[in-house]
This record gives structure tokens, sequence and C-alpha cells, in this order.
DNA sequence: GCACAATACCTCGCAGACGAGGTATTCCGC
DNA sequence: GCGGAATACCTCGTCTGCGAGGTATTGTGC
């Protein structure tokens, strides 16, 4: 099984939630500046089918981000309604973009929802080097044969099972590696391609 | 879109995660009775590659639970090393267990880590009728016509995208769905036979 | 015979999630 | 001319998540 249970399990430190949260916001905000509601509507798109967003959990996390110097506030006459923060990312918000989009957590790589998100905004993440770094690691973790259900320590398949809800999540599950790995792949022959036509630029 | 961005956002109450947890345990320990530590690699086995649960996460949620009286502990001496607290479903365990896989809350359907604890214990809830019920709610959830990325209001499609990691994100999306609206209609039509027998020998 | 890992459980404190509630403005239907 | 919805933002209190740390016992390698 080599499910590690010792002392912290992540070394990455907290807020697993609001990393993600975070990095959604100073993701939108690299493409344009937005105001709270707005930026509402664009992550309630990305993600709000699966896992809505609160208001009391957004505009506390605006604030946090606005404490840490990675966005300023301009406030403007509504357009329609009350008066709108315009919220615009600083030089320091972007280059912490492209560190959490970089170097993500563990949780970011192994949870669906949050590497989604991280896929979603690894485009600002400009050099294809390190993003195939990035897409190297969530290869790594679907490489490793992990199951959900054990016999001790050995993975059981969906066909051993006769729970017919327990089969299904191996075959969902399996469905998605599959075509995970697929793209992978895929996507990073081409980054490796475009990698390396960049590093021979530079040195010519 | 219709992505609704009003009042609440979900009606379903507090405690997402901390509901997702309880589930876990108390379906293992409907299984046969466990003590802490056991319990804590049968959920690092089952979602801990993707999701880790700290100990300081588990042990207090099974103070809860006890709190509440879905369960009980004995004392007994440790086999191996200090003495272990053997905990055991209680009569109301078992029926709050049955109630919880039988009224999920939305967040259950649509968050595929949710949607997943919920289908490893789903066996528990005996009836054929509830278990479709529950598994109609995902179909339905499923056959809406949702993204991740949209063009205002209409969603749009990979092919549509040039960002590699959204068609990505999309593309991945689409083969997960196929795979469980493929195995969601068959366990439906088998469940469907199941519960007209159970009915048919309710009323001869 | 001694350190170290594994077993087995616990508390504390900080920070985050979010429902409930509040405020103010504008637009639309009637 | 008024009620309701949408826009736009905010605070408060409660509960939860979890890293850091603590305690005690048994088994294993050197």
């Amino acid at each position: 099984m080599a499910v590690p249970v010792s002392r912290g399990t992540t070394v990455e430190g907290l807020r697993q939630n609001a990393a993600m949260l975070e990095l959604a916001i100073l993701g939108f905000l690299h493409d344009a500046p937005l105001h709270g509601y707005v930026l509402r509507r664009h992550i309630a798109a990305l993600t709000g089918h699966v896992r809505p967003v609160a208001e009391s959990t957004l505009y506390p996390a605006i604030k946090r981000l606005e404490k840490a110097g990675l966005l300023v506030r301009a406030t403007e006459p509504g357009a329609v309604a009350a008066p709108r923060h315009v919220l615009r990312l600083t030089e320091e918000g972007g280059r912490e973009l492209k560190r959490r989009l970089a170097e993500p957590a563990q949780r970011e790589i192994t949870d669906e929802n949050h590497w989604f998100t991280l896929l979603a905004f690894m485009r600002h993440l400009a050099d294809p080097a390190a993003q195939a770094a990035v897409l190297r690691r969530r290869l790594a973790f679907l490489e490793e044969p992990t199951s959900f259900f054990y016999d001790g320590e050995r993975p059981l398949r969906a066909e051993e099972l006769d729970d017919p809800f327990r089969r299904g999540v191996l075959t969902i599950a399996r469905a998605t590696s599959r075509a995970e790995l697929a793209w992978l792949r895929d996507t990073l022959a081409s980054l490796e391609g475009a990698a390396r036509r960049v590093s021979r630029s530079e040195t010519s």
C-alpha cells in the first residue's frame, strides 16, 4: 500500500483550499483587471458547478492578496450599481502567480479539482520547460499503481470487486487516467519540442 | 452560463469536508469495529493518494461522532503498543450512515472526491430503489451541459480552445464523463431490475 | 543496550470556510 | 411610485483543518 502514515502527512503547509482560490484570482487578474463581482462569476464558471465559492470566502481572499501586495484596488463609480473595486495584479502578483504555477504543492498535483485549476492558468507560465516539469509531476503521480481498495497491500482491480459501486469508482478512475496519460504524453512531447526550439534560438 | 450567484450558494449547510470524512468513518465501521489507527490507514488507502487526512483532523472527527452518539469506544489493551480505542457503530450510527447515503448534499454529488467516497459505501444503503435515486442525481448533474470555460454564456468545446492546457481539462473531463455515463446507465438498469424484483416479492 | 521506527492516541492555536445578515444603488415590471 | 431582482461589497460568529508538538509502548537493527 505504501501509504505514509507518519508525521505531517504533507510538508506543504496549510491553506490548501485557499491556495486554489487564490490561484484562480491571480490567474484571472493576469488576463485583465476585474472587480470582485465579475471575478466571482468567472470563478463560478470555472469551478462552481463542482465546488461553489461563497462570497464570504472570496472577499476575504481578495483582501489577503491585497495585504500581501499581490494586487491593488481602484474604486470606480459603479457602472450599474454600487461603486466597484477594480482589482489589478501588481508585478509582485505576477511573479507570485508564476511561482505558484511552477512550484505547486503536492495536493495541487494529486487532487483533480486543484489540478484542473492549475491547468486552467498554466499558459501564464510562459516557459515550456517549466510547464513540462509540472506536467511530469502529474505524470509520475498517475503512473504510480494506486487503487482505492486493497486486499491487504495489494491494490484491487475492478474485475475483482463484487460491489458494483466500487467497481464503478475504479472503472471511471481508469478511464480518466487513460485519457489523461494520453494527453500528458502528447502535450509533453510538443512542449519538449518547443523547449528545444527556445534553447536553440537562445544559443544562436 | 446560468451559474447562480445569489444568496447562500448552497443550502446544505457547512462542513463539506467534514461530511466526507465522517461518511468514510461511519462507512468503514459499518463493516467492522476498528480502532483509530487502522481506520486512519483505511481512509488513507481510500482517499489519501488524492487528499491526505491528518491525524489531528481524524481524531477530533471521531470524537464528534462519539459525542453525537453515532459510535462508542471500548478501551482494549494494546496488542502491540499503547492501549487502543476500539470504535463500534451504534444503531443510531447505522441509521445516520444510511440517511447520509440516501440524502447526500449537492456537493457530494458534484465533487468527484466526495462522490467516490459516497460510492465506496453505497452498498450499505441496501435498498436498490434508494441507490438508484442517488445515481440518478449524479446522472442529472452530468447531463447538464457545463464547461469550465465560456464565451460569454456559451460553453466552449475543446476544439475551440487554443490553450493546450485548457483543452486538456476539457478532454479529460469529457472522457471521465463518457465513462461515467455508460457506467451509470448500466448500473441504473440493473438496479431498477433489482427494485422490481424486490417489490414483486413484497406484494406476492 | 541503545537509538529509531512503528504503533496508538492526544491537545493547542492559528487561519480559513461560509451561512446569516447588513448596506447601498439601479433597473424593470406593473 | 413601489416591490423585487440584480449589482456590488462588507462583517460577524461558529466550526473545521491541520501543523506542531506531546505521551507512552513495543519491536528491530546495529
